[in-house]
DNA sequence: TGCTAAAGCGGAACACTGTTCCGTATCGTC
DNA sequence: GACGATACGGAACAGTGTTCCGCTTTAGCA
């Protein structure tokens, strides 16, 4: 809606091209920073690796958590939009429901230190936490609700909670190769279903 | 073995007087500070609240890591030493797993910041984990044997995994009204009970 | 092509952490 | 009372995020 048609390019080129290419640069130097150091690298890594300012970084990015937001959208809207196929695709609404999780926790275990940044109560980080929770707690719910309908899980939980569950779960679950984020989720999601699987 | 009996006191009274009372205040300053201002609270404000320097701060706790067990000590022995009780007062395993789990989630979740902070990867909490890990750990895995071997529970998990995955459940538990961590817990104990309960 | 206002850039500087270090003050003993 | 050991205080250092402003680059226009 807000991003018109454009002929050249495949975004809104708004902005002089310096500006663009900086923007892109320093996406693409977090994105790889985030691999290396973890999404809480300093924000000095990601301005040297870009080859800009510190100046730049906050003029593109006011605040860390958008630069998050703006490296992992792609594939938070990936995740948000597998929600509804998933539902259609498996007969069981609770199996959906797993899967969808599955792909949610195999997201953030393999992206050091997001999860912990998305449970982080420092100031700024609520527009990373609004972002990730607008986009998939409906989706969430959608499943969650079918799961419910069809008497496969007990309705205790709000599609936030068990997405904020989930989210801790993952916590620190690179880093420590006793701890295994999927066996605890698949735990909790066992718990909530009506029947033993 | 290290600390004789002391006619006087309660502990022994090694060093000197007024480096004892500074200890005192010290614990007295932190446990008061991390209840209003969690558990990472600036070194600084529990040192200006004692009425000392830096320099007493880290002489009496190196890090603050040790400050946070020095202060939580006493309840995290309790907890532990309520596991055998509860086991022999509960004719079901699996109750007495649940109730100490109970113990352990109402431990952390009054306790403003010490889930995230247990769960913190940056160097110097290590002892933290251990210390924690170190006294519950055990207490957790008899608990789960007596529960796996009365069949009233799956033997997926192990013990740390367990505590591990209830630790990260509670991060985030206070500051959030719409996220009830025991709730959470909950489901997570039923997920790993052989029968729905 | 050359000029100019706007847009953008870089990085010094600030604020706030944890942590170290050492000159000074205090304690306990002789 | 004097003295050595012990402990104290806080300045100073190092590593963060964030702001600010003088300078540079761009892009439109004559």
């Amino acid at each position: 809606m807000k991003d018109g048609a454009e002929g050249a390019g495949r975004a809104a080129p708004a902005g002089r091209k310096d500006a663009r290419r900086n923007k892109e640069a320093l996406l693409d130097a977090a994105a790889a920073v985030f691999v290396t150091s973890g999404v809480d690298a300093p924000v000095r890594d990601i301005a040297a690796r870009a080859g800009v300012g510190l100046g730049t970084i906050y003029r593109h990015f006011p605040t860390r958590a958008d630069l998050i937001i703006a490296v992992y959208r792609h594939q938070v809207d990936a995740c948000a939009e597998a929600g509804p196929a998933l539902l259609e695709g498996s007969p069981s609404p609770a199996a959906a429901l797993a899967q969808w999780i599955d792909l949610f926790v195999d997201f953030l275990v393999t992206k050091h230190g997001l999860a912990e940044v998305l449970r982080s109560d420092d100031a700024g980080f609520e527009v990373l936490h609004a972002y990730f929770l607008d986009r998939l707690v409906p989706v969430c719910t959608r499943l969650l609700d079918a799961a419910v309908g069809a008497g496969e899980v007990r309705s205790h939980l709000g599609a936030y909670e068990l997405m904020r569950g989930v989210g801790n779960l993952c916590i620190g679950a690179d880093s420590d190769p006793r701890y295994d984020a999927r066996r605890l989720v698949a735990a909790l999601v066992a718990g909530i279903r009506t029947s033993p699987s």
